[in-house]
RNA sequence: GCGCCCGUAGCUCAACAGGAUAGAGCAUCGGAUUUCUAAUCCGAGGGCUGUGGGUUCGAAUCCCACCGGGCGCGCCA
């Protein structure tokens, strides 16, 4: 926090100066500093002044405190060298405030919600969902740290032409074993899993269903696949380490009124019409776009109908945001969500939908394409099993979301001792065994004392990076990016590992400069376990 | 055809809402352990940031055009 600290002496000069404008306060290369500020040359404007002028005059009004120089440098860069004793103060608060260390009030309870890895319950959890999973949890995760009221949720398409299509699928698979052979739909769900689900309805249920199909065999058949799917879901989310405060039903939409409740409400708005037998939303109306069906002419509603029902629920039960997580190839429905959100009168910062890329498989040098209905694809389960779930969860959290990601698998389980999660976690298990290190040689560790003892380059470097923890978590934050945390990490691991290979932490003929060391270690250590922690990934205490 | 996203080292990615000499890891080559975990550290090579224009003190970043890749443009979800 010694950025906004910064940030505020600067905001304060400027005041006195009379001008109120952005700038920045970033971490430069090394050579120029602890940290540096652009508002020299984005002041030249204000002022109207050349920038290393006005960089001259505020050095003048900045300099002194706990700033040990403040220089001038480049076009009209200001650098600042930070006292070590203001660097302290980080490892001080990290010290006291232990796993604490990151929370912040800026949401001040605020209630919001994320909704990701909705997926249609119709088979199993692919990669591209394990991508979302990662970039949600750390999100909301992230978002908890800042002081919100965070829930996530997942959202289950449970109605709709796809779940009629598994449940016959389900039954020609069931009639199957009964040597019965009923074409599967061409469209119909191939993959080897239906047959195992079909095995399982066999052993529970016999011969009771074989050859029979009407609308309360259909409407069993819906209900046991779903079931069935959802709970493998749920293994899934359990493999992955995640999980949800709720899961929401599109069905149950459908069926508690909550889409009458809209269509009625639209009426009433007069912003729905009829035309050739189905119902029509006009969104036209609020943007450059066409007009889409609600209700299809069979009288059933459509997806966007279900989706806009299903935020409405998610304002009335108090959230002040949402945050939906998609695929890119659901981009093309944002528009129409905010039209839509635009009519129910929802203020426009209500719903932000981030977008990820998608996911491509290597094997073998060789492209897979993913088709759930085609029963063709790695499923997530078994990229977990193969790569393992850290190194599953740190590689998709490092990808910035707006990127392709293409995973080569047979690289991931090759070279997975290289994976970057290794030497973050590494860092935290070497901090762990100082410590034993230091029991075996009965040096007792008094936690937050010595800590005038750390003076030199590297012990400076490292407490910097602690420092940088809450900024990291507000960036992170800010641009919807797991990416962010992730490089945080591997950067203060870097340092600590830096500052162990020159420096003898545990070293009994100086027991006070052994502590200090030891309380920096420590703070190491908590900042990193907490980051994984976030990530969702685990923080090993040996390798 | 129209719209959205992406293009940075051989590979995978960074670059903090325009900043200083574009940085890491992997891979390649060369160094460092009588001592706390070498899953570490240090060094070398490797770049017309897809191409061409523009905006300005300053562009990988913003604007325009083009090239290449992904996705979308359903009474699918």
């Amino acid at each position: 926090m010694i950025r906004s600290l910064i940030r505020e002496k600067i905001e304060k000069s400027l005041k006195d100066l009379g001008k109120k404008f952005d700038f920045k306060v970033e971490v430069p290369p090394e050579q120029f500093g602890d940290f540096s500020t652009n508002v020299a040359l984005v002041g030249a404007k204000h002022f109207k002044r050349p920038p290393r002028e006005v960089a001259l005059d505020l050095i003048e009004m900045l300099k002194g405190g706990e700033f040990e120089t403040v220089e001038l440098a480049g076009p009209g860069f200001i650098n600042f060298r930070i006292s070590t004793r203001l660097l302290r103060n980080a490892l001080e608060r990290v010290l006291s405030e232990k796993e604490k260390f990151g929370k912040m009030d800026l949401g001040k309870g605020e209630k919001i919600q994320f909704e990701y890895a909705s997926a249609n319950p119709t088979g199993p959890l692919t990669v591209a969902h394990g991508r979302q999973i990662v970039i949600g949890d750390t999100l909301v995760n992230i978002y908890k740290e800042l002081g919100y009221d965070v829930q996530n949720e997942v959202y289950l398409n449970d109605a709709g032409r796809q779940i009629a299509l598994l449940a016959y699928s389900l039954w020609v698979r069931y009639n199957e074993l009964f040597g019965i052979k009923k074409d599967l739909p061409e469209d119909g769900y191939k993959g080897e899993y239906l047959i195992d689900t079909a095995r399982k309805l066999k052993d529970e249920v016999g011969d009771k269903f074989k050859g029979v199909w009407d609308e309360s065999v259909e409407k069993f058949f819906k209900e046991y696949a779903v079931s069935e799917m959802l709970n493998w879901m749920k293994k899934t989310f359990e493999n992955l380490g995640t999980r949800f405060d709720r899961y929401y039903s599109e069905k149950s939409l459908i069926e508690d009124g909550t889409v009458q409740k809209i269509l009625d409400l639209f009426k009433e708005k007069n912003l729905v019409y009829e035309k050739d037998r189905a119902l029509w939303f006009k969104v036209s109306e609020f943007i450059d776009e066409d007009d889409k069906v609600l209700i299809r002419k069979d009288g059933t509603p459509t997806y966007f109908m279900t989706d806009i029902a299903y935020h409405y629920s998610k304002r009335r039960r108090g959230f002040e945001r949402v945050y939906d997580i998609w695929g890119s190839d659901h981009h093309g429905h944002i528009p129409r969500m905010k039209a839509a959100m635009k009519a129910l009168g929802f203020p426009d910062d209500f719903l932000t939908v981030i977008i990820h890329q998608f996911v491509t498989l290597k094997k073998k040098g060789e492209n897979l394409r993913m088709s759930t209905r085609a029963g063709r694809f790695v499923t997530l389960d078994n990229l977990i099993k193969e790569v393992g779930k850290d190194a599953t969860r740190y590689f998709f959290a490092r990808i910035d979301p707006s990127k392709p990601l293409e995973f080569d698998m047979d690289l991931a389980v090759k070279h997975s001792t290289d994976n970057p999660v290794y030497y973050v976690q590494y860092a935290h298990a070497r901090i762990c065994s100082l410590f034993k290190q230091a029991e075996e040689k009965s040096l007792r560790f008094k936690e937050g004392e010595n800590l005038d003892l750390l003076e030199s380059e590297l012990e400076r470097t490292v407490m910097k990076k602690l420092d940088l923890f809450e900024d990291t978590l507000m960036e992170a934050a800010d641009s919807y990016s797991p990416a962010k945390l992730t490089s945080y990490l591997e950067d203060l691991a870097h340092s600590f590992h830096i500052f162990y290979t020159y420096n003898t932490v545990v070293d009994i003929s100086n027991p006070e400069l052994s502590n200090a060391r030891l309380n920096l270690a420590k703070a190491v250590q908590l900042v990193i376990k907490k980051g994984l922690g976030i990530l969702g990934v685990s923080a090993p205490e040996r390798m």
